[in-house]
DNA sequence: TTCCCGTCTG
DNA sequence: CAGACGGGAA
């Protein structure tokens, strides 16, 4: 029977000519990055993890100050978990500073200053996956490894116009394969990076640059005009409308009420104005009542007045309109995971997106 | 408003 | 395999 999958495999001399297509323009065009001078397997370890999720004109201001912070392994692994996560403050997907900090510990629990040098061993550290590890073993170690991200797949979802979603069941084997085969005899760390790269600044989700790219001739997509309907993705779930209310007490010093998120969830272990739980419009009540159960939670008694500011926020598939309302807390102290803090001290134990963003439209309407 | 993305967990 | 997890660019 015929699945396609035959005509789909990139055969060794088709293989060898986008390599040298692909390289050749790689070194004409590859961005100037930072990590990119790095021969520090940590350092380009710590990119690799920001990257994860994280666009590059961010990272580029945020790798380096991560670095002086924890300048290898041990000053990391060494570190408290909450100013490693401060210093992840904003980058979203916290959990990857989590399993940062606690590879880079396992690592110094087994007496270890450095990194094992293959994808295998990587693979047992937390945060990596299949990507990271390839990543990894063949940027910093030249292992001979692919290192497939949304980035290779939607390139070479395009170039063999794969009909499904190619992170996916037998479209993600082919782009494997496809990875594998052009890796050849090439460097691997540079037709790795290459690949990301020409997915990243040419073959991009939208308005792909095909006129700047090397595999034009080659790619099916290209041949039909139909660059756009690749890769092939599911339909996404709709983004829910909550509400959240939050609570601003202020003290005399004009220092304010702050609260740690828990572990797990959402921003977790982050600082934030307190606030109620996300709640769908249907069923959120007034917002003296909503902000009166969570002073109940936090042991504190609050006397709720008028709305002083409202902002919009999206998390995931939740678009979030985050009410703040002044009160009066009429609790002394501050249990644990409370905090009276003035706004430059909430800020340097890493605050929330939506915090930073409501602390910084409040003097406006004062 | 839509879309993007690695890893882990259920 | 599906869903959780953030923030910002287009």
């Amino acid at each position: 029977m015929s699945t396609g999958v035959n005509q789909d495999r990139i055969g060794p001399r088709v293989a060898r000519a986008l390599a040298a297509d692909l390289l050749d323009w790689y070194r004409e065009q590859a961005r100037d990055l930072p990590w990119r001078h790095s021969r520090d397997p940590y350092a380009i370890w710590v990119s690799e993890v920001m990257l994860q999720q994280t666009r590059v004109e961010v990272v580029t201001g945020r790798w380096q100050a991560f670095l002086d912070r924890f300048p290898d392994i041990e000053s990391l692994a060494a570190a408290d978990d909450s100013d490693v996560l401060a210093q992840w403050a904003g980058l979203g997907y916290y959990r990857r500073a989590k399993f940062l900090h606690r590879a880079a510990t396992e690592l110094a629990d087994r007496g270890l200053r450095d990194l094992p040098r293959s994808a295998a061993e990587l693979r047992l550290l937390p945060g990596f996956g299949a990507y990271t590890a390839g990543a990894v073993a063949s940027i910093a170690f030249g292992e001979r490894v692919t290192a497939v991200d949304g980035n290779v797949e939607r390139v070479f979802a395009r170039l063999l116009a794969l009909p499904s979603d190619p992170s996916r069941g037998e479209s993600r084997r082919i782009v494997g394969d496809s990875a594998a085969a052009l890796l050849g005899r090439a460097d691997p760390k540079d037709l790795n990076q290459a690949l990301m790269e020409l997915g990243a600044t040419v073959c991009t989700p939208r308005s792909p640059r095909c006129d700047l790219c090397p595999w034009t001739a080659r790619c099916r997509a290209h041949s039909r005009d139909a660059q756009a309907d690749y890769p092939r993705r599911p339909a996404r779930k709709a983004a829910v409308d909550v509400v959240s209310f939050v609570a601003i007490a202020r003290d005399s010093a004009g220092r304010m009420l702050f609260r740690r998120r828990p572990d797990g969830g959402h921003n977790a272990r982050l600082w934030e104005l307190p606030s109620t739980a996300l709640l769908p419009h249907e069923v959120a009540g007034e917002p003296s009542a909503e902000l009166a159960v969570l002073a109940g939670e936090l042991g504190r008694k609050w006397l709720v007045h008028g709305p002083l500011v409202s902002v919009r926020h999206s998390i995931t598939h939740h678009r979030i309109r985050a009410v703040a309302h002044a009160v009066e807390d009429r609790a002394p102290g501050a249990a644990e995971d409370l905090a009276w803090l003035a706004p430059q001290e909430a800020r340097e134990r890493g605050l929330t997106a939506a915090t930073a963003k409501l602390l910084a439209a409040l003097p406006t309407l004062i």
